[in-house]
DNA sequence: TAGTTTTGATAGATAAAATCGAACTATGAA
DNA sequence: TTCATAGTTCGATTTTATCTATCAAAACTA
């Protein structure tokens, strides 16, 4: 066994497919499969079903190929270990994030952290809660910024921020706040299902999980300027987290209002599997994060 | 960077001796001195400070031996993941146990242990709680059987069973409880400095620090067996945990007692720092010692 | 002090491995 | 069938790990 089979599986479980694999490894496709093979035999297990096109592994290969990844995953920082005691934090960040958070969050805090971190490639995956989760204990990614707290406990979790929930489609100017029972008896605008943030204004609200349909129409929303869209050419109401309002037009800020307190609110939070491994990297980002969030809520 | 150099250098470092760590790893000391320098090169880290005797790793080293530590346990874990997949457990289990637990569980289990997972090979450390923390953390060892709660929450705690504290040195035979109040009036032989189960009974019994003095005489005792010796010649008292005084002799078992309700008693956990490896490895040993301990409790 | 032992480093030879290009087999599409 | 694509197998080549033998420095020893 040694770290280049290891890293040849990998390749071939994400690309599905021994010749790009091999390429991606820059070494002969010869050469890729007959290492995997040494491996297959070494562990007495097969780790792809071969007939199968694109490559799958088995189950028994999908255990090898996640302890295979926690060991090139600790390998790589073995290699970046000398940059992280130095305090130039370098290597890779693999971050994933729900998609009702990426668009509010990601433009305030990508350049700023590339400027202050130059040496540390972010790669940012954008993907459902259970997606991500199960990213995480797979060590594709080293942490996740979440609004759902994985009833699980092998996760730790960093508080990020907490927004309100707002109302949007008030025509009464003069209304101040609104409460759940007004909005209810008209149409509520809901994202697709897979979201976090529509089970959530489903639970506050205390809705029936009524779909998107309106006279004949019915709508998967996957963002909240669609959400916003609807609401302003057939009525009714959506709920939005504040961070969105304030990145909205003054006219559409407007039509938004906050619930009678007390104000139903998510919370946004950094997750990681293994607090330990990135533990710098992970931290730099969340303090750049609250810092940034600070100023904006 | 290749998984040997990382043996080799956990090897140097547990043996402080290059020659001794080739002989270990069953190579001559040319390759693996060579091995070590590439690696030393590679990472661009002095990871031994070889003038001094033994060979001490440098601060950035032990990093390395840390991290290398890591992915060794892993790849051992890979290696044997057949046989796990199959349910037929084996491989190594590391074990740190405190010495007031020690003798008194290790009879029990060991050979029930090696019976029914004849394939794991058990190794047991005993040693001081802050030592074995440091142990787990290092990954050393994969779970510690301790009496104190690590103050960190890093660590994963399974509890094993509770035993109550009993007071040897009662000559009095119709006494039936007895009070701190009592007991504090004449002599508490202390176990030495370094084993929590001598905090616990300076703090149960509220006792200023005393050290074990007697006419002159100062004893270090590591062992209950001494102790009770120490109370047979010389009177007073000392504290002993339930499953000890179960295997004394009846004579003894006659001069020990409870203590008022309610009765101090201390937990016994087994620990571990990443819950996931060895994990049924670890589940199966706590099984088996909670089921030994409850037909002995 | 001079010789001896011990320690880790180095050099050249050798065995083991990883890798490559090319030929081979199996499968499915035109 | 014929062709294209997939992964496997084979022999040659390069790279790497390892060995034995030797060296230099430090630590003992007489």
């Amino acid at each position: 066994m040694n770290f280049r089979q290891l890293e040849y599986v990998i390749a071939v479980e994400e690309e599905g497919h021994f010749r790009k694999a091999a390429q991606r490894c820059c070494v002969s496709q010869a050469t890729l499969s007959e290492m995997i093979r040494r491996l297959e035999d070494e562990l007495d297990i097969l780790i792809f079903d071969r007939s199968r096109n694109p490559v799958v592994p088995t189950y028994n290969g999908k255990q090898v190929i996640s302890k295979s990844r926690e060991i090139i995953n600790r390998s790589k920082e073995l290699i970046h270990l000398k940059s992280a005691l130095e305090g130039r934090l370098s290597g890779v960040l693999r971050i994933g994030i729900i998609p009702t958070v990426a668009p509010l969050l990601l433009p305030k805090i990508i350049k700023p952290f590339k400027k202050k971190y130059p040496d540390i490639e972010l790669k940012i995956k954008e993907a459902t809660t259970d997606q991500l989760i199960s990213d995480l204990e797979s060590e594709r990614i080293d942490a996740a910024i979440l609004a759902t707290n994985p009833s699980d406990k092998d996760f730790t979790e960093y508080p990020l921020y907490s927004e309100a929930l707002k109302v949007y489609g008030i025509q009464d100017k003069h209304k101040k706040r609104i409460t759940t029972k007004e909005i209810k008896k008209s149409t509520v605008w809901l994202l697709e299902d897979g979201h976090c943030f529509k089970d959530q204004v489903v639970s506050v609200c205390g809705l029936e999980d009524q779909s998107n349909q309106f006279d004949g129409l019915e709508m998967q929303c996957s963002s909240f300027a669609t959400l916003v869209g609807l609401v302003d050419d057939f009525g009714g109401y959506t709920l939005l987290p504040e961070l969105y309002v304030r990145i909205m037009s003054s006219k559409r800020q407007n039509k938004t209002r906050a619930f009678e307190s007390p104000e139903p609110f998510r919370k946004i939070r950094m997750m990681v599997y293994r607090p330990f491994v990135k533990k710098a990297h992970v931290s730099a980002l969340t303090a750049l994060i609250r810092s940034s969030v600070k100023s904006n809520l």
